[in-house]
RNA sequence: GGGCGAUUAGCUCAGCUGGUUAGAGCGCAUGCCUCACAUGCAUGAGGUCGUGGGUUCGAGUCCCUCAUCGCCCA
């Protein structure tokens, strides 16, 4: 397609659709596992069930600039994707399924069901994967894993049996968090605390033997029936003689000990409290402490059993109206009080948590925790932001034994076997035909699975081939970094952690780059409940992936949270089409160049008809360069990608276009066209490399167009800022020019002269440097609308009827014969000579100030002075210009 | 109760190791369909940088106090 017929309005549909799909044949995001620097990172795995969130969405975008700026510079990097199984998504999932069919896991089995769970993994468990690939990411999607696949598999049994053998896995009864719409065990982390408004009941328990009472306050009256013990703090003199005795429980009537334990707030309540050790956390440490009975009143449906004698059958909302009542009817009930407190969700279903005391595996933390702490503390694991590193210690080292059985069947299953002949248990990899104690077969194997965090915590290593030692591992762990969003620290990075440090002996990766969550332009978190949620394929679909990933990763701070803003696509969409028509521009205006005619092996210097703008770009492009590289190297990618988008703008497209139009349209000699398209393909196409790791589509299709080196710009060299083309001599020319094209268009702005006249422009100055380089960038005051331009020498006697502007060291006159109003033009200029006054004096109280002279750095002091002087020049013009008028 | 973050222009946010007349995008005002782009161009208005102290020659930037909002942990 001839370039004239490109569209003016840029549309990713096709291009971003066409260009994934050639790099995904042509195996560019493939990694070679060769020598050389290598690159890693593995990405979160989004759950298998999912679909695409802006927190995925930001979270790959970051990963694929990393990746992207690593493999254009020439690492051997490797990205490498994948999937989770999500134990109880997934089996809720295809539980869901099965009940449509009118049946239930039971009906399955064991085996059939598990069939089931894979048929729907392969059937839609690629739907994430897809949008993953709309996105742009260039992960290595030959090596994607899935921590249920047989490799991830053999990892955990792995793990599981070596911290079995050292003692570092237990089986117990403890106290739990129990999710009875899940209907399985959840770990410590993935119960929420969600402040709720309540109420407190005080309860009054006789004294046995007296007639005395104690009454206590609790916010669960439904679990009195498992109460076996009421306890006061030790130093509370209300109570102090009742420890030791016996109280009734009332409507059960059976005796509980009084004893005393320093657990108890002698404020909260009436300082007194019942004691369910198998209902709460701290009153089950309580019974331990205290060898207290344990009474378990629930089922796993959270309906009171037998133990609840009249209250059994009944569900624990209801048994606690029940109990409430019969505790009012007998006398028993004090008082009632609204009470806030925060009540154990689970994270998944929002269900109230039920703790109950079961047996369940456990891994023993303290020891885990210990070497996990060390290797961050001794900076072997970098945060960044460095803030996070605190949050980590401080979990890490409160850490309390991790539940890792689930009771599901989609997951891992626990390799213990139990021999029904004499009771030993039996871990191992390989599942044992008889039982190594005493040679019976009667084999059965522990019915739960693990955590799939257990699975995650491994992903460093056993996507890597791990146990096996493979090239993969070899070349690329530890990993390089790990991206992840500030929610998941707990769940996965600690867990990746000591999971490495045990099973590797080394870190998993070097350093963690932790950023914000995506909140909805009211600052709120984005939920299924509330409905504020975004899905990135419709953003996509609407702006294209480029504008979704630029828009995602500016415009923050690393680590904060960010609102989603429609204005902001919007604007990165324009910042895309602008992109678009500077290379249609370009384009056009690059027909018939040939690149061979200045880049041949033996002439690699500027050509001879370059200018000053073309220093100048080069200049600019090549600083930019830098500073990108600058800040991609401390995953500043926000201000990395600010850089860009103002060089592109405020530099390419606003100066040097425009610049460049004259020669490019042949008003100058073919040499010097020559330059500027040479300037213009090579300054484009880099600045399309520099932005490639942000916005790989739209890169790629203008690279394409232009004249390059290679397949794909993905595999370009990057562009990291050539000194040699930095020129600052350049630089503050073409700074003299821009502002005096700037006060040139602001006078003709002032005076409503209307753009497309053309104004005669004299200008004064006693400087030969200025004057000489006025006198070469003449030619660049059209951009001002000057047609004609007469430097004069400052002393020369000044135009009468003439508006004017000052800028340093350089008096312009805008000639305006009769339209000048006197007074108004006074009062401008007045007004622009009180705001150098206000700066003067400022700057003078500073260089009067003796220890601002004796203290601070001298070219700060220096700098300083050449202002005040500047200011003082501007100043003086002003004032003679004001003088002449009167 | 402990920890962390935020508080800068009407809105959303930058401002790195203290030294520029404190910046951007959006919005607003004025003028422009100038042969890359009206998803655009030009010009402009708009900020006592939450409060009160302190350190320093110098504080939006460092330290402390308080206030408000948010998050995490208990």
């Amino acid at each position: 397609m001839s370039t004239r017929e490109l569209p003016t309005t840029y549309d990713p549909k096709n291009v971003e659709e066409k260009w994934y799909s050639i790099w995904e044949e042509q195996r560019y995001f493939h990694a070679p596992a060769k020598s050389g620097h290598p690159f890693s990172i593995v990405m979160p795995p989004p759950n298998v069930t999912g679909s695409l969130h802006l927190g995925h969405a930001l979270d790959n975008t970051l990963q694929d600039i990393l990746v992207r700026w690593r493999r254009m510079q020439g690492y051997d990097t490797l990205w490498l994707p994948g999937t989770d199984h999500a134990g109880i998504a997934t089996q809720a999932k295809v539980e869901e399924q099965l009940d449509k069919e009118g049946l239930n896991k039971y009906d399955l089995g064991r085996e059939k069901f598990i069939e089931r769970a894979w048929d729907w993994k392969r059937r839609y468990g690629s739907r994430i994967t897809r949008q993953l690939r709309r996105l742009g990411t260039s992960c290595d999607w030959e090596r994607e894993r899935f921590t249920l696949d047989s490799g991830c598999s053999r990892a955990v049994q792995e793990v599981f049996v070596s911290l079995f053998e050292k003692g570092l896995i237990y089986q117990g009864n403890y106290i739990i968090n129990w999710c009875p719409k899940c209907q399985t065990t959840i770990s410590d982390i993935e119960v929420e605390h969600e402040p709720q408004s309540g109420k407190i009941w005080y309860v009054r328990y006789p004294i046995q033997g007296s007639h005395e009472s104690i009454t206590v306050a609790t916010t669960r009256p439904e679990t009195i029936l498992g109460d076996t013990a009421i306890a006061v703090h030790p130093e509370d003199e209300r109570y102090r003689r009742l420890v030791g005795k016996y109280a009734v429980l009332p409507l059960l009537n059976r005796p509980i000990p009084i004893i005393a334990d320093e657990y108890v707030d002698k404020e909260f309540g009436t300082g007194a409290v019942k004691v369910t050790p198998s209902h709460d956390p701290n009153d089950f440490e309580m019974g331990l402490r205290h060898q207290l009975e344990q009474i378990s009143v629930m089922d796993r449906q959270a309906r009171m059993n037998e133990a609840a004698g009249p209250y059994r059958g009944l569900d624990r909302y209801e048994a606690r109206a029940k109990v409430v009542e019969d505790l009012h009817t007998q006398g028993f009930l004090v008082k009632i009080e609204e009470h806030e407190n925060a009540v154990g969700q689970c994270y998944r279903c929002d269900t109230v948590v039920e703790p109950m005391v079961s047996k369940q595996w456990f891994v023993k933390m303290k020891p885990l925790a210990l070497p996990a702490i060390k290797v961050v503390e001794e900076g072997k694991i970098r945060f960044v932001p460095e803030r996070f590193t605190k949050v980590y210690l401080n979990w890490m080292e409160n850490i309390r034994d991790w539940c890792i059985s689930r009771q599901l069947w989609w997951g891992h299953r626990i390799p213990v076997w139990y021999c029904q002949d004499c009771n030993k248990v039996i871990c191992t990899k390989e599942t044992p035909s008889v039982c190594p104690e005493c040679g019976g077969a009667k084999l059965i194997q522990d019915p739960d699975v693990l955590d799939t965090w257990f699975s995650s915590g491994l992903w460093p290593f056993s996507t890597l081939g791990w146990p096996d030692v493979t090239q993969e591992l070899q070349s690329y762990f530890p990993t390089t970094v790990l991206v992840t969003g500030r929610d998941i620290i707990f769940f996965w990075v600690a867990r990746m952690i000591f999971s490495a440090v045990e099973n590797m002996g080394d870190v998993p990766f070097k350093e963690v780059f932790i950023h914000g969550l995506i909140l909805d332009a009211q600052g709120r978190k984005m939920s299924k409940s509330l409905g504020n949620g975004v899905d990135p394929i419709e953003v996509i679909d609407q702006y294209g992936a480029d504008t979704l990933r630029f828009m995602l990763i500016t415009g923050n701070t690393p680590g904060n949270d960010m609102r989603y803003q429609t204005e902001r696509l919007e604007a990165t969409r324009n910042f895309a089409n602008k992109i678009w028509n500077a290379s249609r521009f370009a384009l056009m205006n690059l027909e018939d160049y040939q690149p061979e005619d200045y880049q041949t092996e033996d002439n690699k210097q500027p050509p001879q008809e370059s200018t000053l703008a073309d220093y100048w770009i080069r200049s600019r492009f090549n600083k930019a360069a830098k500073e990108v590289t600058r800040n991609l190297d401390r995953y500043d990618l926000g201000e990395a990608g600010r850089v860009i988008y103002e060089f592109i703008w405020n530099e390419l497209c606003d100066w040097y276009i425009e610049l460049a139009k004259p020669r490019l349209y042949g008003k100058t000699s073919a040499e010097s066209r020559k330059t500027a398209q040479d300037v213009l393909a090579r300054t484009l196409s880099q600045t399309m490399e520099l932005l490639h790791p942000f916005m790989p589509f739209i890169t790629e299709e203008i690279w394409q167009h232009l004249p390059h080196q290679g397949e794909t710009i993905m595999r370009a060299p990057w562009p990291c800022g050539e000194e040699n083309e930095i020129n600052e001599r350049a630089e503050e020319q073409m700074n003299v020019i821009m502002d005096v094209i700037k006060a040139i268009r602001n006078l003709r702005s002032e005076m409503n002269i209307a753009p497309g006249k053309k104004a005669e422009i004299i200008i004064m100055t006693s400087q030969k440097k200025m004057a000489e380089i006025l006198q070469e960038g003449e030619a660049y005051l059209s951009m001002a609308g000057v047609s004609r331009l007469t430097i004069l020498p400052s002393q020369i006697e000044k135009p009468d009827q003439a508006v004017t502007a000052i800028v340093s060291g350089i008096e312009i006159y805008l000639p305006l014969a009769g339209l000048v109003d006197l007074g108004k033009e006074l009062a401008r200029l007045q007004k622009e000579a009180d705001g150098l006054d206000k700066e003067i004096s400022r700057l003078q109280g500073k260089l009067h100030n003796e220890g601002f002279i004796a203290k601070a750095p001298s070219e700060v002091v220096e700098r300083e002075k050449g202002k005040l002087a500047d200011y003082q020049a501007k100043k003086e013009a002003v004032l003679a210009r004001i003088a002449s008028m009167r």
